[in-house]
DNA sequence: ATGTGC
């Protein structure tokens, strides 16, 4: 098999490289982990060229690396990991995304399906009603430009701060939901006026909140320490950083094209554009980088805060009481400074998850105490016609792949070509017919992510565990869909 | 993903 004129080997069943090829100005190889038949349809959509390219980038270490649920994205893939040395590399804005930190959250309940199903067109209209969502959509907080700079430095600490949660939630999420090295002053005004009424809202595409049944437990001991058992209900809210990361990506893409220019690199495609990570444009865009994140993070946080009042309303019960705890909150789309060893050296990395999801193994210090000695928990959200996963990282995901793992499905149609090929409305019939609510504002945005539209969870996540970077926890069923 | 082509 060819990409782009290289041959790909087959390293191991779920692993696959492109050797590096210096006359293609490849500094690293590309390892995917994936199986034959995704492997064909990476080809085709061209993400798989996208690996080489990203290849090519000054400071690349190790390998340009992509998860199962590769697609063509924005000059990188979508699933891409792509780790720079911190003195020597670049950081470009296409390998983290327009969505800065788009990620998602779990929260666990003591409820039942049946507890739920009783009340359950209740509580989708109380959602419908109470978590503001849709395109260019504000929301009821508004906040002037010194208190949005102190919003966007602090993250889900701020939130909580204003009442927007409880103090413990904060053991749950990434970085304690504040990524540190944010720079307000590296913001444009054009971004804070996107932002600054856009913070507590879902936003549109295959952004959700969705309520769901856990279905199957793959492993007893760690899905107790995540506190979940089979039959009960969890809710899972998929959310970004709005207008707000979307500008800081826009902005900066512009000022990396001019430094792509200065700094004479070679690029085989411009849509790479990046900075050195130590010049002026490289520290100024890591900066706004870091505001677009804690910006994200705070935005699930106040989307969680809605989402448990929510279900405080029907259930006529507090959500402590409801047991409406945090599983955990991962962010998919940054680049992050990590310290991660190479050929047994420790390194300092800028480590580009785009699509991807950071996935530590048991024993690193940025976790809580209940997960320290299982790893990191994955929330792995699949479509919503089908299942999701709870997945854990592992020591194997440290020396393999800077800790990362899968993000989702992955899409393997376009949204152009899924609202062609499916009615929105018959979607929603069918949907409902097996037993799951569905609340969209627009049919057409929920024909572009029709369960067809996606590639099969199950097959990434199996293969992210074949590879060796995560373990499955539990497998969780929808019963119920808000979108935007 | 997104004030859903600039």
């Amino acid at each position: 098999m060819q990409i782009a004129g290289l041959e790909v080997r087959q390293l191991s069943p779920f692993k696959w490289e492109i050797p590096q090829d210096e006359s293609r100005g490849m500094r690293v190889p590309g390892i995917i982990f994936i199986d034959q038949s995704m492997l064909e349809q990476a080809i085709k959509d061209r993400a798989a060229e996208q690996v080489i390219n990203v290849a090519t980038l000054p400071g690349i270490v190790h390998a340009s690396l992509a998860m199962p649920d590769i697609h063509w994205g924005y000059g990188f893939p979508i699933g891409g990991v792509a780790a720079m040395d911190a003195k020597e590399g670049v950081i470009s804005p296409g390998g983290v995304g327009f969505d800065i930190a788009c990620g998602i959250r779990l929260l666990r309940t003591n409820l039942s399906q049946e507890d739920v199903d009783k009340v359950k067109s209740e509580l989708m209209q109380e959602l419908n009603r109470n978590v503001p969502k849709g395109v260019g959509k504000s929301g009821r907080v508004k906040l002037d430009r010194s208190e949005f700079n102190k919003a966007i430095t602090r993250g889900a600490r701020w939130g909580i701060g204003r009442g927007y949660g409880w103090e413990e939630d904060i053991e749950f999420l990434e970085r304690r939901g504040c990524l540190a090295g944010a720079d307000s002053d590296a913001v444009s005004q054009h971004a804070y006026e996107r932002g600054h009424d856009q913070i507590g809202t879902l936003g549109s595409g295959n952004h959700f909140v969705e309520i769901q049944v856990v279905e199957e437990i793959h492993d007893e001991e760690t899905a107790r320490a995540c506190g979940l058992s089979p039959g009960q209900i969890t809710v899972m809210i998929h959310s970004g950083s709005r207008g707000f990361g979307h500008q800081i990506c826009t902005d900066y893409l512009k000022v990396m094209e001019r430094v792509t220019a200065r700094m004479g690199y070679r690029l085989p495609d411009r849509q790479l554009a990046c900075a050195p990570i130590k010049s002026e444009e490289g520290i100024k865009y890591a900066g706004a980088l870091a505001c677009g994140v804690n910006y994200a993070v705070l935005n699930r946080q106040l989307l969680t805060h809605w989402v448990r009042e929510s279900f405080e309303r029907v259930f006529r019960a507090s959500a402590r009481k409801l047991g409406m705890n945090i599983i955990y909150d991962n962010s998919h789309n940054l680049a992050l400074f990590e310290e991660h060893q190479i050929n047994g050296i420790k390194k300092e990395l800028c480590v580009h998850r785009k699509g991807a999801t950071r996935a530590f193994g048991p024993g690193h210090p940025d976790l809580p105490e209940n997960y320290k000695s299982i790893g990191q928990p994955i929330v792995v959200p699949g479509d919503m016609g089908t299942c999701s996963f709870l997945l854990l990282g592992t020591e194997e995901a440290m020396k393999e792949s800077f800790g990362s793992t899968c993000h989702g499905a992955g899409r393997m149609m376009s949204r152009s070509e899924a609202k062609r090929r499916i009615s929105g409305s018959e979607l929603k019939s069918a949907l409902e017919a097996r037993g799951i609510s569905i609340m969209a504002d627009s049919m057409p945005g929920l024909a572009e992510e029709a369960p067809d539209a996606y590639k099969d969870v199950s097959k990434v996540v199996e293969i992210c565990v074949g590879a060796g970077i995560s373990r499955k926890v539990a497998r969780m069923v929808p019963i119920g869909v808000l979108k935007g």
